[in-house]
DNA sequence: AAAGACTTGTCACAATTGTGTCAACAAAAC
DNA sequence: GTTTTGTTGACACAATTGTGACAAGTCTTT
């Protein structure tokens, strides 16, 4: 039985964004445009996850959390909320929304990804994949650890996401461009030069165990041997 | 149900040389050659990629942009861009145009169909096909990884195209013209002997495995053996 | 509030790899 | 044997990538 991912958000392109990288992770995927539709379909098949846009049409999204947590069907149903503005988010958190995580737009999908197996995990744990292999690297996202064979690695938050986004397509090259959006986020303003950087930091991570992990594809991208 | 691509091009010539090779590849085609016509089109038969030149007659590429983005039931069509200038790179990647991607002028044809390809693998995951296999030589376009039988070989950027090319018609004869517009781009200045060079270079490497699986056609050109 | 320990994004410069030409040589055609 | 066409190594230089240093920003700890 599928894991089933509401999201209720009216922005198209966000929407196919979450769509994507949920179906791609093996959820159940299901879309509402307004507030009024996410309320119709959480009663009519409650999901196992909410994805909440903050300000949604008819009805917003403050409104559906509220109704949401006032239903005893529904009273326990994981719920992450989206904002907008980074300005907002104290204002939020302070709100006692119900929520049991937010983020703030524009995030890294691959961010975004772990919070939604963290909010999971919560609720039902073991349902969520929380270990990754790749060859000789492991990852608990758990514990947020990094194994090379038996060898503990700290790395920094940022060179996590970026091994996580490449453990989760081993193999496969991806532009300066597509890192910077799965990992920084779709339009934060950072440099495309500074994806060398981090990916050199991670490299010197890994290879302080064995042989150097990442592939540098000339004119294309990096990618993780698969 | 075939990808449906519309060309908003105003220039005869490269609107031809687009639907010669996006046919061949099997996509359904459309041109538009005003901004008008395109949106014309685009409402009455919304397809499934937009090939949207910058400079466009009536309306401009950017306006087009903009109107197909405005309108819910269009607002995620993939676009790319094609953009006449080098110089314009910078300011159209900082312009939220909401373009998908965009290519500048001239291009080459191997490039622009990757490019469609990575677009549509981000909506339509699985429609694009993602290795070629020509005899014992095999591409998987997406780790960007060549193989003959077992070995991985590595290629230079330029061979990668250039084999990139032969392995789609595979036994056809191309002539150094043709392959300077396909691999290289349409008006790039380049010796035409410089071709002769590149194949060296890539038949080096392949023969490195085996036989040499490519074929000189006096006074014709190149041919991969199909 | 200050100090210290980490992270981060950029830059400048080094290291590496790829590119286009040319020219000498080889092979085929006439 | 002469002419035409293709092959290849050498080479200068272009383009791309790797990396150490650094300043600014965070978060903890004291």
């Amino acid at each position: 039985m599928r894991i089933h991912v509401l999201i209720a958000e009216d922005e198209l392109a966000v929407c196919e964004l979450l769509r994507y990288n949920l179906e791609r992770e093996g959820y159940h995927v299901s879309v509402a445009n307004d507030g009024e539709e996410a309320l119709l379909i959480i009663e009519e098949n409650a999901p196992d996850l909410l994805l909440l846009d903050w300000m949604l049409p008819e009805v917003p999204g403050i409104e559906v959390c509220r109704r949401v947590r006032s239903r005893v069907a529904t009273k326990n149903m994981p719920i992450i909320m989206l904002t907008a503005r980074a300005e907002e988010t104290d204002r939020i958190r302070g709100l006692d929304t119900g929520a049991d995580d937010y983020i703030t737009k524009p995030f890294s999908t691959v961010e975004l990804m772990a919070r939604i197996r963290a909010v999971l995990r919560r609720i039902r744990p073991g349902l969520a994949d929380d270990t990754i292999i790749v060859g000789d690297i492991t990852m608990e996202r758990v514990a947020h650890t990094v194994k090379r064979g038996d060898v503990d690695l700290h790395l920094g938050p940022t060179e996590y996401r970026l091994l996580d986004h490449f453990m989760q397509h081993p193999g496969r090259v991806f532009s300066r461009e597509q890192l910077l959006d799965s990992v920084w986020g779709s339009d934060v303003h950072v440099e495309l030069r500074t994806v060398d950087v981090h990916v050199g930091r991670l490299r010197k991570i890994l290879k302080s165990v064995g042989e150097d992990p990442i592939r540098t594809v000339r004119s294309a991208g990096y990618a993780l041997k698969g």
